[in-house]
DNA sequence: ATTTTTACTATGTCAATCGTAGTACGGCAG
DNA sequence: CTGCCGTACTACGATTGACATAGTAAAAAT
């Protein structure tokens, strides 16, 4: 168990999507690129989950995509820009995570506390 | 939204169990009661969560149960104790947590720094 | 005596992730 | 100019954990 199980960041994939797009607007390959650098390779996001994500959000309202024309550089592109709507949600979700890293931390042990259980009422 | 989505939680309702049973081996309706006092009612597991949590523990392998047959109280209960690979399981998930937290909170903005967005590579 | 609390079981649905597969274009090396 | 790697996706089905709903039944409280 080296890696992260993709369960534990279930729910929280797209506020991690959320918050590339609210430096700027991106796509898939990109944002995928990102997180794996960001995270110093910690977490690898699936493509699959990744573009399920975008349809999911875009159905959602929390982004907007649209195509690359640029005649200029590669191929075209699916990009995604967040809404306002997006906006308020990864707010919402930043503030529900604080709550509920309180919640889980009152039962994980740190190593040093291994085999001195604490007072439970 | 001011209560905490599944969601969430989902991957660490076992371990959330699990550090309940490390103290003394229990029951569905006590372990639900003492997640709802250790979170302040912040976190109410779901009957069904709960009972499908220990099926599954079960199985593969991470608690035993054993029957309440003592004539002296109450009604018959399902007590589960944890097991050896189970006090594993959760040390592992643990490491998991820490993992996660931090790999999480490179996308989660505090409130302070909403508008003034951070490098990125 | 009846309601509430305790202590579950059964069944089926839903949603997010993931495995596998396949398509297709662009750029670069040989 | 050709084949291969990197880019940029789409499709589909399986799996899993959480949850809604419903029901059972004994014990405790009123």
């Amino acid at each position: 168990m080296n890696s992260i199980s993709s369960d534990v960041i279930r729910g929280y994939n797209d506020t991690i999507i959320l918050f590339l797009l609210l430096q700027h607007p991106s796509y898939g390959y990109e944002i995928s690129k990102q997180i794996k650098t960001l995270t110093e390779e910690k977490y690898i996001i699936k493509e699959t989950t990744l573009y399920s994500a975008f349809t999911r959000m875009e159905k959602n309202g929390y982004i907007e995509s649209f195509s690359s024309d640029k005649e200029g550089s590669g191929k075209r592109r699916t990009y995604y820009r967040i809404t306002d709507y997006g906006r308020q949600y990864y707010k919402d979700k930043c503030s529900e995570w604080n709550l509920t890293k309180e919640v889980i931390e009152n039962f994980i042990l740190k190593e040093d506390n291994y085999g001195s259980n604490q007072e439970l009422s």
